[in-house]
DNA sequence: ACAGGCGAAACTTTATACAATCTTCGCCCG
DNA sequence: CGGGCGAAGATTGTATAAAGTTTCGCCTGT
């Protein structure tokens, strides 16, 4: 019972069945209830969400090419583990793609998408207020994806979810200190930037929000093995 | 190591049974034989390879989540129709990424994959001097995910390989004369930046070279209504 | 005592059968 | 003669069962 029916967080289609076990798998891994490399079982994801291997086996597939699960033949699902080369690919990608993507949203900028990230940015505040790590955590990823949306370029969209699910993945794994994933001042300031229509601000507040991220991380490659032998050695 | 989930979206191992199904049909609708709208049943591609639905149906949905094949609920999969706007969004984006992967193709430059690029302009050469327009087609799309295999960024390779295949559609259905889809003038001009190791002439040579390419298409939007009326009486 | 192989269990993979849904064609009515 | 309604056909969505593969435990031989 540890996600059965997410309340409207995103739901373009969540009537699917096979929807919502990926988008209750999907949060599971964002909010770091499940951690990389947990077995991903269909008959115990089946259990969960009373489908049938089929509909979990479509589900999982989907989050393989989003790249936040693993599938290896004949051995099962695994939530990824994305390596600090992965990590590396991943933040220049976001530096290089959602600068643009603001620039678009001032474009399409409208009083209801204003107030929609103002609600967001309540809800952002509302989570730290309460230290609630999990829904900091997830909330900070739809931050990024609401602009997107607003930007309404469907392809930078469809790139920016697979990132945001990455990044979700390698902060947990790498991330220094235990500070909160986004400061949610970036994100208020980037929303004056939207406000005042102010593209070169918006984009530079942007630029410099990732790569404050990224700067909080531990990317040293030897890191990799370091970490892959403590997995062993713990489990 | 960092060789850990590649077996995930295209071909290390053609034996998988569903990645010769994936394959074969992304190769039929990249070279133009599968037109766009053209209906692709269960059955008739089940029989085609000798395959199950159940396999067929894996196949169908990652193209789907590629964006070249368009899954309607209770309805089947069809080839994919992008809209305009969908082309102006898929060309923006490839102006924005393919810059920098050729930046980073120039980085990672060795004197193999040199001899990949040379052999693939050869190649492209006798393609067009065949007069054959689908290797020519193919052939122009590889030149591009050639280089970005080089590059050596597997989410910026990922992108592409998304963005090709739904450029290979919109070529087909938006250009205005029936001249090859790429020169290879521009192919090997880009080549031979790369050679010298200019990073800001491959960029430009890469820029101008898709800037030339969506300009032969025609994409004013009332042309959506006027192409989807002459396919509704043509047919 | 330890290395190597054998066997059973669990899992994924594949195939088939059933149910729900949409499309199409024919018929009836206005 | 045109349009709406209804049943047959076809196609997809879902579930279940059979087949193949890997892994782990256990046993035997040295």
């Amino acid at each position: 019972m540890a996600a059965k029916s997410q309340p409207k967080s995103d739901a373009p289609d969540a009537s699917d069945r096979v929807s919502r076990i990926r988008e209750g798998v999907t949060a599971a891994i964002l909010e770091h209830r499940l951690l990389p490399g947990t077995k991903l079982g269909e008959d115990e994801i089946g259990d969960i969400y009373g489908a049938s291997r089929t509909l979990v086996r479509t589900a999982l597939q989907q989050l393989a090419h989003e790249g936040i699960v693993n599938i290896e033949k004949h051995r099962g699902a695994f939530v990824a583990r994305p390596s600090p080369a992965d990590a590396r690919e991943v933040f220049e990608a976001r530096r290089l793609i959602e600068p643009t993507i603001v620039d678009h949203a001032i474009d399409a900028v409208s009083p209801d998408w204003l107030d929609r990230l103002g609600r967001h940015l309540t809800e952002e505040r509302e989570a730290e207020r309460r230290c609630d790590a999990r829904a900091s955590v997830r909330l900070s990823g739809e931050f990024h994806r609401l602009i997107a949306e607003m930007s309404g370029h469907s392809i930078y969209l469809g790139f920016l979810k697979e990132l945001i699910a990455r990044s979700s993945l390698i902060i947990l794994l790498y991330r220094r200190h235990d500070t909160p994933a986004c400061g949610t001042n970036h994100h208020a300031e980037i929303v004056t930037a939207i406000r005042k229509g102010d593209k070169v601000a918006a984009r530079g507040q942007m630029l410099s929000h990732l790569r404050e991220i990224e700067a909080e991380l531990f990317l040293k490659d030897p890191a990799a093995d370091e970490l892959r032998l403590a997995d062993v050695l713990g489990a």
